[in-house]
RNA sequence: GCCUGGGUGGUGUAGUCCGGCCUAUCAUACGGGACUGUCACUCCCGUGACUCGGGUUCAAAUCCCGGCCCGGGCGCCA
């Protein structure tokens, strides 16, 4: 006979009469509380019919052997402790009995996330960041952090959001990417950052967020970007290795298996991309990006080939301005994920005057740069890396279908609360 | 930015094309009752809804116009 106290709150309640069942439910999963009338005190039989479901309770019981289906073990209460009570219609069913749509998950999200699934996502997007730092923390990359409130929209490409800082005007960084090539000017080496980056894009789809995280790196004296996906393709291994092995339960609570890629992923060249596109019949021309189509006929011809994780590389070198560029082709490479781009990367330029003609090249204004050129006038030594956003691996990695379940609170074009 | 779909009880839905026994379906929830092994407990009774405004019509959840809100595709996406 084990005395035993539980905590939590109450998922469902049977209610037959002379027996009552009580299904609590906490962190760690669901118990079954059994009240046979003639086995419990009276007053805490009559207290359970007073019950509401979601409910916070405290119980004392004892535990012991099930004869039922989906418990191996129930409990026996001798006092029930109401600490909270929950209001009565809820906005939405924690126990999933009736689905509800995003719109109201999300108004409900404290709700929805006390779902056994929705929890074991963010259980997992923990671990996946554990494991993550693991990895680069023992490879010797150092964790630094950048500022989210920059300056100038020098940095140039997608809308920034604008705030007021105090008499000046500035904007919310999209990118730590001028701060990390930065750390390698500053012989750091190794760099790795896990931060939050923000959007001003109007998109409105299941893959796009305008607030999300992402894992950057970057690291210096490498040969080429061979390098760096290298060292990408056996992060992402390490992580999924460590979810597959450790987090069972909750893959199982969210109901996917998962396959571990082999190491070293496939490297397909962006010449071959075209030729196997423009075979199944895409129109695309060289030297013209992959659109969402593109991508998605890419992921399906790896996928007959068995290949989950695939890497795309020797782009045109017209594609970034401050990718190395070799020849016509430049250093910068894609790792896409079942016809999904989860990371971008590249060998960077570090010689100050290619860097300057290649800004020129893209009809920017050097001038505009300086702060990001000064780094390049004192020693840098050769550095890439890459930039890979936590949402969309982890909607990879659990097959979700919509990149909203992968962030505790998603801030899309029409959602700023709660 | 372009294109497209939608808004029915607390929640999820049927009905909308082709206006009329719609006094609006079903499930779940909620309130009351019965029940000693449930496990989506079961059974009985009850409560509760057509996004807003205008128009067409004898008649509008249904058709038309506008507003508000939301979804999705593409583009964009260091």
């Amino acid at each position: 006979m084990i005395k035993m106290i539980l905590k939590g709150w109450i998922h469902e309640i049977r209610d037959l009469g002379g027996i009552k069942f009580l299904i609590l439910r906490n962190r760690e999963g669901l118990y079954q509380i059994v009240l046979p009338k003639k086995k419990v005190p009276g007053e805490i039989f009559e207290k359970v019919s007073e019950l509401n479901k979601e409910d916070v309770v405290l119980i004392e019981c004892e535990k012991k052997e099930s004869k039922a289906k989906d418990f191996e073990f129930e409990y026996l209460p001798s006092e029930i402790t109401v600490l909270n009570r929950s209001e009565t219609p809820l906005p939405l069913d924690p126990a999933e009995k009736v689905s509800a749509e995003m719109d109201t998950r999300l108004d409900n999200r404290f709700l929805d996330l006390r779902k056994r699934k929705i929890y074991s996502i963010f259980k997992i997007r923990s671990d996946l960041l554990r494991y993550a730092r693991e990895f680069l923390l023992n490879n010797d990359f150092i964790e630094i952090h950048t500022p989210k409130i920059i300056s100038t929209a020098s940095e140039g490409g997608t809308d920034l959001f604008p705030v007021q800082y105090f008499e000046k005007k500035a904007y919310l960084s999209q990118s730590p990417q001028l701060y990390k090539e930065m750390m390698m000017a500053a012989g750091f080496d190794r760099v790795f950052e896990i931060a939050w980056y923000f959007r001003a894009e109007e998109h409105n789809t299941r893959r796009h967020l305008n607030e999300s995280t992402a894992i950057d790196l970057e690291m210096a004296f490498i040969k080429d970007e061979e390098d760096v996906m290298e060292t990408l393709e056996n992060l992402i291994h390490h992580i999924i290795k460590n979810i597959s092995e450790n987090c069972k339960k909750e893959l199982n609570e969210i109901g996917v298996e998962m396959d571990i890629p082999e190491t070293p992923f496939k490297r397909i060249t962006y010449d071959k991309a075209i030729e196997i596109l423009n075979d199944r019949g895409s129109t695309i021309e060289w030297g013209e990006d992959l659109g969402t189509e593109d991508e998605r006929i890419l992921g399906e011809y790896m996928k007959e080939n068995d290949i989950a994780y695939y890497f795309i590389k020797r782009f045109p070198a017209k594609k970034i301005f401050y990718i190395m560029p070799d020849g016509k082709y430049c250093r910068g490479f894609d790792l896409d994920c079942n016809g999904v781009e989860i990371t971008s990367g590249g060998q960077r330029i570090h010689d100050h005057d290619l860097l300057v003609n290649r800004i020129r090249e893209f009809g920017l204004n050097p001038a505009n740069f300086e702060d990001y050129l000064k780094v390049f006038r004192y020693g840098m030594p050769p550095h890439g890396g890459f930039g890979m956003g936590i949402e969309r691996l982890l909607m990879e990695i659990l097959r979700l279908n919509n990149i909203r379940e992968c962030i505790l609170f998603p801030r899309d074009r029409n959602r700023i609360k709660p």
